[in-house]
DNA sequence: GATGAATGAGAATTCATTCAT
DNA sequence: GATGAATGAATTCTCATTCAT
């Protein structure tokens, strides 16, 4: 191949496409994409066959960020507590920073374009913290919950903590503590 | 008068209007909400405006649907659990019952169609659950929430719990306790 | 019959839709039409079997109002210029003092919906004024002119006064007079 | 650079689109523009973003076409008469020749949907011949006349004259001669 | 590989006309 | 006769995708 594929213009697309989707919605036109990446409108099609693969490698480019971010630096020998909260944390400063990823996630999330292999694939990036909320159900020892339903505690906690936190931005701090109070609240033993 | 407008029509638009949403997105053609409906094309457009105020309207339509359900027989005699319970259960009742209505929800709720003054009115067709949420702040003594805080804990939760009754439906009685307990766990005081 | 069509009704149509005409024109909706004459849309269609009718009759209106007003107490003992006079006269105080009618009669004109059968009986109106051009042309002893050709020259340079004045309507008499002296010196023997 | 726009495509729709609207007004679809100039629908909107554009770009470009034969060839240096009838002649004949460009500008014309700016950019392209009919009103002396009345003047009549040319092609040089003494008639002193 | 003009299948909306009341 | 809801064809405009340059 004479040239090879720019990673660089790639990632320009996916972010382009991510702040556009969390403004226009998914219906937003691929022509404001190439736009805003500063590529040609054909471009973007060389990169992704269609809208669709568009849109799922954009939901699993996020969803590896999100995850990668919440695991690195996770302190395995630390209690339970202590590795939950490093995980709430890094997900609450993720989304209170990157608030287009994280609009543009939520759009996606309820859109019928992201295939649900691509759900799959987006859930396996979660892994580790799945492995760690394992320990809750463990050592909770609930019999009426199960990880997953746990891991969706918490992810539909943390998105409404973000959503507090994106129309009061002073309250970071008082939203973080509140939201990972009520998580433990919710999945810990009485 | 000629023919009077038939809320019979009116409705059928909004049923038909809230299945196509659920399953295509608030993009779904209008073409199709009209033929599910029953009518011409044109007809959507003499009972509703534009798409918008199709789409507005369904919002508050079903707003003011849930309200009605969470709130109609609520023991008011009853403790603060036990009412929490009730609209709880009504709640996860809806959604399992209206599967298509809620998928509408939570396609119109991300949408930027929805106007902040439909979003504002939808809100307060709540105000009979909010005031019995006050008292949950009121009782738990706990000074890093506020009862805005608490609904959304309750509506992500219920949210959470309904799409995993939606992925197995026989577990439904399971999930509506699990769920509630996490609940009653995120917001009661320890 | 029982209830016999009201002329007075008929004429709110057509006064409506020359109103109508002259702001969008010819194109404007029948609905529109049909709210102005504080009549129901449906209405319209008995009084006119469809909107070509409307339009065709509407233009053979104006023009008769017209044609009637310009020979309305014609001085036929005077001088040809006195009578030429006259009827300039009358049609610029009809266009000034009737700007709709004349701006919905521009739009008639132009449009490709007035029959040939309209433009015809339109002319007819116009008898009167017409034998008196062919005085003119008598006088004049051009070869090169017909009665027709004067005809025109007298409505294009009246529409063109009629237009400056509907721009500066204190200019009124100033135009009305400059209109007629250059129509006089188009069609008289130097 | 990909495919550059073309100049001649641009040209293909202004003459489908004047060739339509001669016949069927300015409400003709652009649909049927786009086959008669042979390219796609949606192409029409890459060379003009919106129909109201294509209508007003197209006014100007008659227009502009317009005073260029008008003032090609201009004889400078002959008499003030022969320089009018210089341009009156390239008049005539321009509308007697392009029967269709004059058919559609004067539907523009009456068309609300021609703006202010196009009417003034319009008419700016006639400085030319401004200046000339500002010789006739100086050797006139009339002080009840304007340039521009003089201009509004020249143009109906003209417009007069080829209406008549229309029904009768054979009786161009007649017309045209009969057209011109109306207007040295009109605008000249006696 | 990059570009952006070209394409044509929709999509929302309008509107003349019909017809049930 | 009067009304205005109902209809669906027609219209403007959008946009994913293709392909000539």
């Amino acid at each position: 191949m004479a040239r090879p594929l720019s990673e660089e213009k790639r990632h320009a697309i996916l972010a382009a496409a991510a702040a556009l989707i969390a403004e226009q919605g998914v219906s937003g036109p691929v022509a404001k994409i190439a736009k805003q990446a500063g590529v040609a409108e054909g471009t973007v099609f060389t990169y992704f066959a269609d809208k669709n693969v568009l849109l799922n490698e954009l939901y699993l480019w996020i969803k590896a960020d999100l995850a990668s971010v919440m695991t690195t630096g996770l302190p395995s020998a630390k209690s339970l507590k202590v590795r939950c909260r490093h995980v709430w944390d890094r997900y609450i400063e993720w989304g209170a920073g990157q608030p287009l990823q994280r609009k543009a996630m939520s759009q996606l999330t309820v859109s019928d374009r992201i295939t649900a292999a691509s759900k799959q694939e987006g859930g396996a990036a979660f892994r580790e913290v799945s492995a760690m909320l394992d320990e809750i159900l463990a050592a909770s020892g609930a019999d009426n919950q199960s990880a997953a339903f746990i891991a969706g505690i918490m992810e539909s906690l943390a998105e409404t903590t973000l959503s507090f936190i994106a129309r009061e931005p002073a309250a970071l701090e008082h939203y973080k503590q509140a939201g990972f109070d009520a998580f433990w609240g919710a999945v810990s033993k009485k």
